[in-house]
RNA sequence: CCGGGGAUGGCAGAUCGGCUAUGCAAGGGACUGUAAAUCCCUCAAGAUAGGUUCAACUCCUAUUCCCCGGA
């Protein structure tokens, strides 16, 4: 039920197809976050499939506070509950141990989450994280990680890459005990590679992964910040790290440029909040001029042909485009 | 007509005898597994004419306009 398949490639570049229970996506592709199980900015599921999206990602941290997974469950499941049919990846709350920083306690056996909205106290474990996303029905789940800072060092990532590595363990043994009487591969389970910018310590994490064996492999840590070569070269050695005949997700990565960038190195699946975000935020990606933007933004025929502006879709799969490579920074 | 209250950026709306907030709008920037419908920056004002004062957006007078009440 659940596969994956490289079709082509152009140097390091893959065309690939990913198969799950809710349908096939072809790769390289894009996951666009909707958090709480949707959106932001009132766009409905209806509206992401009108426009071509073909999978989404959503938050198991943040689904856990509130609705709650036995919510969603009663609801028939996060599919039913976002309105998508097709495929749907969650994210653990690892990103969260990051991200929320102060508000989190972490121990060798999990984590406790100090709620930023009300105060209240949280426990995940690589269990529960993973007993939650069955709860929630995902296709792609993710493993509960620590996620390191760009600034970490060395010590600080090593301790991160200790926990995640044990911790991707424990996920696959939960997955594989929760999914006892249900049909089998349901959930695509993915082992996180931390490592933050240190290259051995990369190369340590992912061989240690590859040694458990996880149907996916993705690049984590906080990467986005500066230092273009360096997270290039990161990314390069990490992926190389990566079995053929595994996705490899970057995760949080999404300036359309870098996507392009990060297919030629050998990566399928990403995801970032980027795009919403910004669009949210009254900012939009184009290919114009000054000029012919303004136009675009006045002439009514013009909002109707769409062409000239462009999405996450393509851009995962520009670097295949025939002919004029727009995206590629370097040609 | 009489009495009372007003007049501050494009709009809304405070304060103050010496430096005029703030919000919206406008323009710019940021944002990377969402504590973000967020954050940062910029633009831009004292109805008009006099007067008092070292100094007036602020106090005084007149004019114009607006609001409320009464004939």
């Amino acid at each position: 039920m659940f596969s994956f398949r490289v079709q082509k490639k152009l140097g390091n570049a893959r065309l690939s197809e990913l198969t799950t229970p809710h349908g096939n996506i072809s790769g390289p592709f894009f996951q666009f976050v909707a958090t709480q199980g949707a959106i932001r900015g009132q766009v409905m599921s209806e509206d992401m499939e009108k426009l071509g999206a073909d999978i989404m990602l959503a938050n198991t941290y943040h689904l856990h506070m509130r609705p709650g997974e036995d919510t969603i469950a009663n609801a028939g499941g996060l599919h039913k509950f976002m309105h998508w049919d097709k495929p749907l990846t969650t994210d653990s709350g690892g990103y969260q141990v990051f991200s929320l920083g102060q508000h989190v306690k972490i121990d060798t056996d999990g984590v406790t989450f100090q709620s930023p909205l009300d105060g209240s106290s949280h426990r995940f474990t690589p269990e529960i994280t993973m007993q939650i996303q069955a709860k929630l029905g995902p296709d792609i789940v993710m493993p509960l990680d620590v996620c390191t800072p760009f600034s970490a060092g060395r010590e600080e990532v090593e301790k991160a890459i200790a926990l995640s590595t044990q911790w991707a363990k424990r996920c696959k043994e939960e997955l594989i005990k929760s999914s006892a009487g249900l049909p089998a591969g349901r959930q695509g389970l993915y082992g996180i590679i931390q490592g933050g910018v240190f290259p051995d310590l990369r190369e340590k994490a992912a061989q240690e992964l590859r040694e458990i064996g996880f149907f996916g492999y993705s690049i984590g840590g906080e990467l986005q910040e500066k230092g273009e070569k360096e997270i290039k070269k990161i990314v390069r050695i990490t992926t190389a790290q990566i079995p053929e005949d595994a996705p490899r997700y970057l995760m949080g990565y999404g300036k359309p440029e870098d996507i392009v960038e990060a297919v030629r190195l050998g990566i399928d699946q990403f995801d970032c909040v980027l795009p919403i975000r910004n669009a949210r935020h009254g900012q939009i990606f184009f290919n114009l001029n000054k000029e012919e933007l303004t136009k675009y933004l006045q002439d009514s025929e013009y909002l109707i042909d769409p062409k000239k502006l462009y999405t996450m879709i393509d851009i995962t799969k520009s670097v295949f485009a025939s002919d004029k490579s727009i995206f590629a920074p370097n040609n």
